[in-house]
DNA sequence: CTCATTCTCAACCGGATCGATCAGGAACGA
DNA sequence: TCGTTCCTGATCGATCCGGTTGAGAATGAG
């Protein structure tokens, strides 16, 4: 899985939000560009596919804006990045015995290996809520030991 | 990190050499080519810049082909990958605490989650190496355990 | 009712990358 | 000298990616 600036960008808008969740209103997309410095119009088409994940909502007209749809200690890192760079998997290559491609020679392993690594990846950042994150940004938490192999 | 096509290939074909090492002699890329069903054309390219990184020497004329450099229990898939699709990372995202990436709030530390999933893809894929994966694809070793988190 | 605000939607763009092919050229051995 | 085989570099079409543009539609303040 390769993680693109959509998958950054989108998790740096939300976390944004969580950060400012005190003030209970809906956060305008304008607000949220000039916080984070990002690209508004970018930033738009990212919350767009947020709010089909139903991960924001938003509200339009004056004092309008985007809200988180969930708490943030349930909003998961993993979620963000599938919603917008699609299913978290480390490459296209079909599954293992299907699609014969594991006709040739020992493939299949290879295919198994991409996938166990597909996998570690979707725990990792399963790993992060969006909660977890705000309170390590805001130095109320000290980062969690990591299990290493 | 995605994993493209190109490391793909690049695995099945050395696992190819790895699987007749007994044969001694080099072997063309006609023959792996013919053997792992990986076309060609392509196949010479990316044996050539596995070249480039030391994993396998070539010889040229009649009767050359290629040959792996190290002892198959030597040659980590990590380091197949990152000849041909170069480092392993998650995503081109500068460090932290650089180049201003961090001057908006908490954003710091979600590039140190990316940093982190790349490190963890990278102790995965060099958990395994050709001499293990010809082993069970022979089925002569179980898989290993993995660690779960 | 009117109007500014704000989200929504769809098209578009330049550049990079990717998978793959093609056409020689250069080394090697018989 | 000649065929085999690796080597080099150019090229190609498709796809994706980061980002922009421009118009439209809902909402609420006045």
């Amino acid at each position: 899985m390769r993680i693109s600036t959509r998958g950054d960008y989108a998790c740096r808008a939300l976390l944004s939000l969580a950060l400012h969740i005190d003030k209970g209103g809906p956060t305008s997309v304008r607000d949220i560009a000039e916080r984070t410095a990002l690209p508004q119009p970018y930033l738009e088409q990212i919350l767009l596919a947020l709010k089909g994940a139903g991960i924001v909502r938003s509200k339009r007209g004056v004092g309008g804006g985007y809200v988180l749809a969930r708490e943030p200690a349930e909003i998961m890192v993993s979620d963000i990045i599938s919603a917008v760079d699609g299913p978290i998997t480390v490459g296209d290559f079909g599954a293992p015995h299907q699609d014969g491609a594991c006709d040739h020679e020992g493939q299949c392993v290879l295919l198994e290996i991409w996938n166990q690594a597909g996998a570690h990846m979707r725990e990792h950042l399963d790993g992060y809520s969006l909660a977890s994150i705000a309170s390590i940004a805001n130095g109320e938490s000290p980062w969690p030991v990591l299990h290493e192999h």
